[in-house]
DNA sequence: TTAGTGCGGAGCAATTTGCTCCGCACACTG
DNA sequence: CAGTGTGCGGAGCAAATTGCTCCGCACTAA
């Protein structure tokens, strides 16, 4: 069988250019998420750390490497949303939604919902999942640990405000590794103050030590 | 006297001038802060409804004009810091100071606390009106209002996050003013959970309904 | 050696950029 | 009615940037 002919050697080489792919799109989503959707492939391509090649060999053009990236945004969001539901206390599980899909930047390349708009069948199963996120909400509500006044659309607009962030967006750009875990670790902070303001119980105490005063100033150095 | 030649008709002229200056000023702020600082002078011009011309015989350059708004920004910091460190209650001084802030969008152009590494005597100056907020927020701190654990550093960071929004910037692209407030009112909420999070004590209510769902779908409209 | 595979990046036409500069509209003066 | 001063819009230009193509290279398997 022609299957048989497949060697270890080959199938490494599958693994590295998997793992290429993944740094493309992770770089990709960093890239347009920072400035928008008129991005220039040449910037994306080096925050990859690949050639242009490489980039054209797998998306036939700019916008179907940003359609791609929609797409797997909304992946993203399904899975998380099913998460959260089936968390046991569902005000715990809307919390870890919140910070994980502020994190991930869910709503930074479209706003939340936005493939309602696209083609079935994706534009259904997004409003089965809007369904399953206000279900969420709702249950949060009647367990007494999200403030009676807050609506999912609020929750939603909470998660695509934080979720571009110019702190870690330009202190990313800098390269340095630990100023850019100290900037993430910021965001986490003023992400919980944020839930906190969602609570309607007293806080949770804030993550992580006080934000260093140098995470203002250091993006002012000049660009390598 | 020279002076006397002036006719009413030339101050009428000098207003008008002046109003157009500051819609120049104005637009100059909203697409700097969208697009960053290379935004083009094309999109500044169009957004302020004025001919190249114009900007160009007020400001030598791109540069120069860009400069001028981080002095104004800073300018209006210096003031809304004072206005806040005489409110007599400091909570709600920095409160208003918080909101203020993010509406007027410090932080946008440049790290709030940047003109500190320009050259004197602006960098005394705002380094003065650092230790004037810092001040006030153990004041914040001192009579209960804020919560114990949030830093100044957290708090300027804050505005820098609130102060950029995908929604304002991108329903105010559409150019429909009743859908441009409910966009700055939607937003007012999430400065107000913000502000909950940071408080010591339960929460004060939610400003205004709820945002509208269409909100979150008004902005994939075919741009005209 | 030969064939196959995936890669980086120089190069290209087309667009966009920052900026200049000219002609126009307008009110006032002689 | 010219003449003059002033502020304006936007066509136009050289230069930079854009999305994308395509070729030569390194490496492996046979």
């Amino acid at each position: 069988m022609a299957g048989m002919n497949v060697s270890k050697r080959q199938l490494a080489r599958q693994a590295e250019v998997a793992r290429n792919d993944e740094a493309l799109l992770r770089a990709a989503r960093r890239v347009f998420a920072r400035d928008g959707e008129r991005a220039s492939v040449n910037a994306i391509a080096e925050a990859a750390g690949v050639g242009m090649g490489t980039l054209y060999r797998r998306y036939s053009s700019k916008a179907a490497l940003y359609e791609r990236l929609l797409v797997l945004s909304n992946e993203q969001w399904n899975a998380a949303v099913q998460t959260a539901a089936d968390h046991p206390d569902p005000w715990q599980g809307l919390q870890d939604l919140v910070i994980e899909s502020v994190e991930y930047g869910q709503g930074t390349l479209a706003p939340l919902r936005k493939l309602t708009s696209l083609p079935p069948p994706t534009a259904d199963l997004a409003s089965a999942v809007d369904r399953d996120f206000e279900a969420l909400v709702d249950r949060a509500h009647a367990c007494g640990g999200l403030r009676g006044d807050v609506t999912a659309t609020d929750i939603l607009l909470l998660i695509e405000q934080l979720g571009r962030s110019p702190l870690v967006e330009q202190i990313e750009e800098l390269g340095e590794d630990a100023l850019t875990a100290e900037a993430r670790a910021a965001r986490r902070r003023l992400i919980a103050i944020a839930l906190g303001g969602l609570a309607a119980a007293p806080h949770t105490d804030l993550p992580g030590p006080p934000p260093g005063h140098h995470l203002l100033t250091a993006r002012w150095r000049a660009v390598s």
